[in-house]
RNA sequence: GCCCUCAUAGCUCAGUCGGUAGAGCACACCCUUGGUAAGGGUGGGGUCAUGGGUUCAAAUCCCAUUGAGGGCUCCA
């Protein structure tokens, strides 16, 4: 049942569909706030679908009474199905396997679908023991094939094509040869957990795609290669921002200067604005003793995640995974009057967080980073226009920066039970999770919701973005704390002169300086607006006797504050231009007989528009304007 | 952390059946002094990721370690 939040329409059961792409939600943001294109009922779907149940039929084939199948649904752009097999696949497998599959699409089989009983099911699927499973949870506890819980019992069904019979609830084609044997193609095998459970056994799984048309097909694996292209660990590496060191240590990068240029253009930004909006910037150390991180609670849900402790004179000493604490200590360390509140502490926090080694990703995700970080302490009437303050501080962000494809997921806990994960107060959750669900209601401003996803202390609104690669990654986020505050006694004495414990929100808009930076190099293309382009203007002359102009030029540009050089090698201007080009420079300067007599310079835009002879001073004092209002 | 794959010059890569290394780009120097995406020549640069093993002989075969990539899990 579609229903709307704010502007956008969602559909709770859509969300949850391929828990492993998270395909969908950018699917219905992609839909511009229209109500979403039902994927389940699309042909592609019904497509991808059975082609992945073709490949099993494949994959069984290849290893006959030696292939445990598990589930091998359709999924953003395409299918996976998992599988227990013998011994790992190679290529030549995956090669055969397609063969093959294009042997059974020509057979054009009917898919036949038929309700059966659970007992019938487990003695068809009787010698495979991951289907006997999915069987037991659809049958006892209403679980459905990701195991997550079902609204109601299902009707459990086969789907059947040729020799080949699967636990499935569809929809599916209606015969194999509905599949454009053209248009279909295997990715790739990567390990995938049962159920996505590490303590449950690895499968193989095989990704593949599907298209209604070979051209379809063809323009996917072009947009894979240009994403490639876009790739921030590409870019990364050929416009000098930064660089990993085998010796410093994985996940640790190290900024070259183009990259120290971005983040410090990023911190001018963020101090600008967080003046506006009446921040105070603080500055807290790199590491703490241990109490401080038994006192946050922070230890008991986040040690493995957290360098190990150093221990000196008796004492240990963690590095802080965040800052949360020690912004508290800065809010302890005064009696606080709600005269004092909201209280907004800021800071570029440096934090060390220990990343299991497969979880690191170029910038995306790493072990060193510096977080926009900021503790905003308020009432809980002050609430409201607080988170929501910065939910606008996200969108004035987003402006700048052109973000459009993002979606914002209001994350809760877990329906059924705390567990470990969460501070153990189910009323306080609830009672935020709606602070925060009608603050954003009333505020018009869409969101999608997620189970199981909040920080311990409480629930949190993400933004999530994807990288070139189609990973998905929370960017910015904004956090609820009921917790903290309460555990190291903060208090502020409110206007009936009672103590009163304040709530406290973790805001980071600009995430860290890695990911951001990692994101606006993919979000760009490396093709950076002036006022974040490392060089912003490179002067190109002509031949040696220009050099002399060069120069000059480029040093009025500098001493106007311009980021500019002067290319002084013995190349032709063509090969300058194209290094210029290369490098994604905004603006290239050409000076040869007729600019240096003028003094003009001839200038090009790194779309290749060449706009002709322009007088340096008016291109200073363009130039100026365009770096000051962030164009 | 787990499954799979990979590691040759700063970068992109070649190197057959084991016989101890090569190209282009980049860099340096020389020539060229040019009008909007690569002018020419010469040269420097590699203990073939690291450590073991097999072999008369290892970039090549085997093992381990480190790092990277595709996923899973986890997350700013």
């Amino acid at each position: 049942m579609a229903r709307q939040i704010g502007p956008i329409w969602v559909e709770p059961r859509e969300l949850r569909l391929p828990p492993q792409t998270g395909g969908s939600r950018l699917f219905c943001w992609e839909a511009n706030m229209k109500p979403m294109e039902k994927y389940e009922e699309s042909d592609l779907y019904r497509i991808r679908h059975s082609a992945a149940h073709v490949m099993a039929q494949a994959v069984m084939e290849r290893f006959p009474g030696q292939s445990k199948i598990a589930i091998g649904p359709p999924i953003e752009d395409g299918f996976y199905y998992d599988f227990d097999l013998p011994r790992p696949l190679t290529p030549e497998d995956l090669e055969a396997i397609e063969r093959r599959m294009r042997e059974i699409i020509a057979e054009d089989l009917p898919f036949t679908r038929q309700a059966i009983s659970a007992d019938e099911a487990r003695r068809l699927f009787a010698d495979q023991p991951y289907k006997l499973e999915l069987i037991d949870g659809l049958e006892q506890g209403g679980l459905d094939e990701y195991g997550e819980p079902l609204d109601e019992k299902p009707e459990i069904s086969t789907y059947t094509h040729g020799p080949f019979a699967d636990l499935c609830r569809g929809p599916h084609i209606e015969r194999s040869g509905q599949i454009n044997p053209a248009a279909v193609k295997l990715m790739n095998v990567a390990g995938a957990y049962w159920r996505g459970d590490e303590k449950r056994p690895m499968l193989q799984r095989i990704y593949g795609t599907a298209w209604k048309t070979a051209k379809e097909l063809e323009e996917h694996l072009a947009r894979l290669e240009e994403a490639k292209k876009r790739d921030h660990r590409k870019l990364g590496a050929e416009l000098d921002i930064f660089v990993f060191d085998e010796e410093v240590g994985p996940g640790l990068p190290l900024w070259l200067p183009n990259g120290g240029i971005l983040i410090e253009e990023l911190e001018r930004l963020a101090k600008e604005m967080e003046l506006r909006h009446g921040y105070d910037r603080v500055r807290t150390p790199h590491l703490s003793k241990e109490a401080l991180f038994v006192h946050s609670g922070h230890l008991p849900y986040y040690a493995e995640s957290m360098y190990p402790p150093m221990e000196l004179e008796g004492v240990r000493y963690y590095v802080k995974p965040m800052n949360c604490p020690m912004h508290h200590k800065i809010f302890a360390a005064r009696p606080r009057s709600y005269r004092d509140l909201p209280l907004r502490l800021a800071e570029y926090g440096t934090c060390y967080r220990f990343e299991k080694s497969g979880e690191l990703f170029g910038l995306m995700r790493v072990r060193s980073m510096q977080m926009n970080d900021a503790h905003i302490y308020c009432s809980e009437e002050q609430f409201e226009s607080e988170f929501m303050a910065v939910i606008g501080l996200y969108h004035e962000y987003f402006r700048i920066f052109g973000i459009e494809k993002y979606v914002m997921r209001l994350s809760t806990h877990h329906k059924r039970g705390l567990g470990k994960k969460y501070v153990d107060d189910e009323r306080l959750w609830l009672k935020t999770e709606d602070m925060v669900r009608q603050a954003m209601q009333r505020g018009g401003v869409p969101f999608v919701e997620a189970a199981d996803e909040a920080a311990f202390y409480g629930p949190k609104i993400d933004v999530e973005i994807w990288s070139a690669t189609g990973r998905e990654f929370s960017l910015a986020t904004n956090q609820v704390d009921f917790a903290q505050p309460a555990r190291f006694e903060l208090k502020f004495t409110n206007a009936q002169g009672q103590e009163e414990t304040p709530l406290c929100i973790h805001r980071a808009p600009l995430s860290t300086h890695e990911r951001m930076v990692g994101f606006l190099i993919e979000h760009y293309a490396g093709a950076f607006p002036v006022w974040l382009a490392p060089l912003q203007a490179i002067v190109i002359p002509i031949a040696d006797r220009h050099l002399e102009y060069g120069r000059r030029t480029a040093e009025r540009l500098v001493a106007a504050g311009v980021r500019a050089q002067v290319d002084e090698g013995s190349e032709r201007m063509n090969a300058k231009i194209r290094a210029a080009q290369l490098k994604k420079i905004p603006y290239m300067l050409v000076v040869g007989d007729r600019e240096s007599q003028a003094g003009t310079a001839a200038l090009r835009l790194r779309s290749g528009e060449d706009q002709g002879a322009v007088p340096v001073d008016e291109f200073i004092a363009r130039l100026r304007r365009e770096i000051e209002a962030r164009a």
